[in-house]
RNA sequence: GGUUCCAUAGCUCAACCGGAUAGAGCAACGGUUUUCUAAACCGUAGGUUCCAGGUUCGAGUCCUGGUGGGAUCACCA
């Protein structure tokens, strides 16, 4: 039994001793920093049964406990709040098993699998700046997932097809004059994205002239030569037409080339791939089954909605009156495609909050056909990110490209590292992977370190600032204990009596460590992590400040330092993997 | 207009179930290097937690109403 639950039972046991009551609940938390002790009882709600001040309820309850518990060193009430101090010894228990065992978050994931979807682009542009949130969340809580014992399985579902995939290859076949990444030298995702943007450049002319003969602009729209050949396109498409599929295979394969690059660097990685080519018909069976069992309904027009009006939602449609399917009836399919490949328990939708409606809409349907694994969807819903300029807009080039930036922070780390010049004997290859480590990190970090589900400010001179809350600043601690342990020859010692308070402080934060895995869990937020490791970071900072490790003279005492240290690089380098965030060895 | 999310220091963000004197980083100002890496550390200054009510021992957090902003409400994906 953990000493928590011993607290908790020995506290509940003085005060229905003291008040002779049985039927109630107690919570301890951390004590405030402000005050002494470690961990507090608020004792206001129990004033109805103790039926005294707050100041004489926690007295008696601190003394009663204190007796009881060698592990409490002290207590000191204020107001209504107990707190109490815990004996060093404890929190060198503690340490002993963290270094005995290892970094170790409970498995509370045994026998539960998880498939994540998240990265799931298009196949018409290349990545930008909100699908970098996306990889990288996707990615970490993937991996947190993984840490408490969870089967995981990363899925990636890419949108290969539909209307938006034909504009590129109509102005490629018009425009393009059969340059390839090769002949151009371009990379295939902004190849193909250029074709898109060129696209909509022409269609705008076109519009604006069938405006400007007078018609109406919604109908300009509908018929703009462009447009109607595209649409001519996509039914091609859907009818196998070889032409237009060869060509649209030849600049597929030109993005996932591009994609494939990007992912590599940015260190994402998928167990399974789907293609909506390949799965785009799928919901219309389960359609057709909801319609017989009167889940859903047939308009006069032909066309099959279902009517949620019952859960504040509304009608929505699942097939449109040609008996084509619809966004939604997609995710029906793959849905169930993915349950009867991998049943899994739980399955996660990383996808952006403009989705919101679409996703509830979507889970309410599974609930609806009584699908298993209803219960089990979650929509990992993020914030878009905004520029301070305002919103990223394809068409207005206003997006902040992905690789263009990956570039950048990769430099700036490159700059920043020379001007320090403290890389010495590293060779060019150590080099350009610090670069990469550094650069990426601090842009993971910056995107992972606030709150997933809230919308967020890129600030570009922000990101590339390496002080502070910053990867870079974790990396650097990480590299001073790598330091320590380079120049320890070995590490033996009997743990203290007595710890210093910076000691203290970091032994506590690695201690919730492994709770806020499970927050970020409970929540599917990545912060929870990204906080914690800030916190224990900056600790070791602290100490490394204010006491001498390799200075100290006393031999045990530096070992168990030592051995301290490595305690924390080793949380920290678990913390930053889970955020799929590398540790460099020097910087 | 309906639904929904958000509003905390000059800026970007924290704050576990409702708990004490709302915390960090950046920017500003001042300090620390004969000492294990100064990408560090310490200090000063900075707040009516959007507004008005309510619930209670206690509200940034919960409820109601307002103000401001975002998203969404397609036979688009």
């Amino acid at each position: 039994m953990d000493f928590k639950t011993t607290l908790v039972a020995k506290t509940k046991k003085a005060i229905s001793d003291l008040y002779s009551i049985d039927d109630f609940s107690i919570d301890f938390e951390k004590t405030n920093p402000n005050f002494s002790g470690d961990v507090t009882l608020v004792v206001f709600p129990l004033l109805r049964y103790s039926k005294k001040g707050p100041e004489e309820t926690a007295n008696e309850i601190g003394a009663y406990i204190k007796k009881e518990l060698d592990q409490i060193y002290d207590f000191n009430v204020v107001k209504g709040f107990l707190n109490i101090e815990l004996t060093d010894s404890y929190w060198l228990d503690i340490l002993k098993k963290n270094i005995d065992i290892g970094v170790q978050i409970p498995n509370i994931g045994a026998n539960q699998k998880v498939v994540v979807e998240y990265s799931s682009p298009n196949t018409n542009k290349p990545l930008h700046l909100g699908h970098i949130r996306n990889n990288v969340l996707g990615y970490s809580i993937c991996k947190i997932y993984e840490s408490a014992g969870y089967e995981v399985i990363k899925n990636n579902l890419v949108n290969d097809r539909g209307i938006h995939i034909c504009k590129s290859m109509y102005a490629y076949l018009r425009f393009g004059n059969h340059e390839t990444p090769e002949s151009s030298g371009v990379k295939g995702d902004h190849l193909v994205g250029k074709y898109y943007v060129e696209f909509d450049k022409n269609y705008q002319k076109e519009v604006q002239e069938l405006v400007d003969k007078g018609m109406d602009s919604d109908e300009a729209k509908e018929n703009a030569p462009s447009m109607v050949a595209t649409r001519e396109m996509l039914k091609k498409w859907e009818n196998g037409d070889p032409e237009t599929l060869s060509i649209w295979k030849v600049m597929n394969a030109w993005v996932y080339e591009g994609f494939d690059e990007t992912y590599r660097r940015l260190g994402v990685s998928f167990d399974k791939i789907y293609y909506e080519s390949d799965t785009y018909l799928l919901g219309k069976k389960i359609v057709q089954e909801g319609l017989e069992r009167g889940v859903f309904f047939r308009k006069p027009d032909q066309s099959i909605w279902i009517d949620l009006t019952e859960d504040g939602l509304d009608e929505k449609i699942v097939q449109r009156s040609d008996g084509t399917s619809v966004y939604i009836t997609q995710d029906i399919g793959t849905a169930d495609l993915k349950y009867s490949e991998f049943s899994m328990d739980k399955f996660i939708y990383v996808v952006g909050n403009e989705q919101d409606y679409h996703f509830k809409v979507l889970q309410r349907i599974l609930k609806r056909l009584n699908k298993p694994y209803a219960d089990g969807l979650y929509h990992l819903s993020y914030g878009m990110v905004d520029l301070p300029e305002g919103k990223m807009k394809s068409r207005e080039g206003t997006v902040v490209d992905a690789d263009e930036l990956i570039a950048e922070v990769v430099s700036t780390a490159k700059k920043q590292t020379e001007e320090l010049g403290k890389t010495e004997g590293m060779n060019t290859d150590e080099l350009t992977e610090l670069y990469e480590t550094l650069g990426l990190g601090a842009l993971k970090y910056y995107l992972l370190k606030v709150d997933a589900k809230k919308r967020m400010l890129y600030n570009p001179s922000e990101s590339i600032d390496f002080q502070g809350n910053t990867a870079p600043f974790i990396q650097y601690t990480y590299t001073r204990i790598a330091s320590l342990l380079r120049a320890a020859d070995q590490i033996k010692f009997e743990y203290p009596l007595l710890l210093h308070p910076t000691e203290k402080d970091l032994i506590k934060n690695m201690h919730a460590y492994p709770e806020s895995v499970l927050a970020s869990i409970r929540s599917n937020n990545p912060s929870e992590v990204a906080n914690s490791v800030y916190e224990i970071a900056k600790g070791f900072n602290k100490f490394y400040h204010e006491i001498s490790i390799l200075g100290e003279d006393d031999s045990n005492t530096r070992f168990f330092r030592i051995a301290l240290s490595d305690m924390v690089g080793k949380t920290l380098k678990h913390g930053f993997s889970l955020l799929g965030i590398e540790m460099p060895m020097r910087m």
